[in-house]
DNA sequence: TTATGTGCAAAACATTTGCAGGAGT
DNA sequence: ACTCCTGCAAATGTTTTGCACATAA
């Protein structure tokens, strides 16, 4: 499948530049959830002229348009992910690293959280977390 | 009551500085959830030659220790809550504000995620987003 | 052809850090 | 006294932006 003709030909103000279409084959080929630095060493290897700027305005307009998703998780980067599906994530506390977790979307909060408040409730994003495999390998108990 | 000494004159290893406490005060003042630069300008009214440097410090100081908590919230900025107890927060996604939102704490879901992962679950943070009312009233549908 | 996008570099923010002097215990 | 802490300023890291040129439609 391609994430390119599926997502972006529905955009009709947004053009097809070889930029754009890089950028989002590289971030659909991986699960993690790169920085916008990380998607730039990414994309460099086949665009090595491509600037820094490109990638955040481009990340910034596919995520506003709804073709990729913008994690505003902990630590000090943005996080990017080409799975728009409406899913949670759970952060290492001692690398960082992001992963999806997969429990089923509590669509039922989103009324409580109404109740409870006086806003105009849009929605919700969990962030769970805790130490990743890796890292209590690493450094057990 | 007061905020620093219930809270500062248990941590052994940690001075009682006159920045300290008015930062810990000022903070507790407040229902909003400052920013770094928001207590900054806070204390800065009652000393006003603290160093941005210090609040900082200060701030992450204190969350360590489990006295105030941080936000990693949406936005680019952290904030700080000087209420430790577990709630959840809701964002207005027109002005940036964040709220207590006070609904029960998903106490089961830690289990879910738990099992739907790799990861030595710790904890989770909820963050809804919304239109606050003040916004919703500046610009109606 | 023309609005939009790009590369580059500088600017704008948010946060951290080195250091010499100051203050809590 | 002996650390730990502070103010200041400079450094760092992330993201945004201005501008002249390039390119998709």
């Amino acid at each position: 499948m391609s994430l390119m003709e599926n997502t972006m030909e529905s955009l009709p103000n947004m053009r097809l530049t070889t930029q754009r279409q890089i950028i989002l084959e590289e971030l659909g080929k991986v699960t993690s959830h790169p920085t916008a630095n990380e998607v730039y060493d990414m994309v460099r290897k086949r665009l090595p002229r491509i600037g820094l700027g490109t990638v955040y305005r481009n990340l910034e307009l596919l995520a506003d348009s709804g073709v990729i998703l913008k994690l505003e998780v902990g630590g000090t980067q943005k996080r990017f992910d080409a799975t728009v599906h409406p899913h949670y994530h759970i952060r290492c506390a001692s690398c960082g690293k992001v992963d999806d977790i997969d429990i089923p979307v509590q669509e039922d909060i989103n009324m409580a959280a109404s109740h409870a408040s006086q806003y105009e409730v849009l929605g919700h994003h969990i962030e769970f977390s805790g130490i990743c495999y890796t890292c209590s390998e690493r450094k057990p108990d």
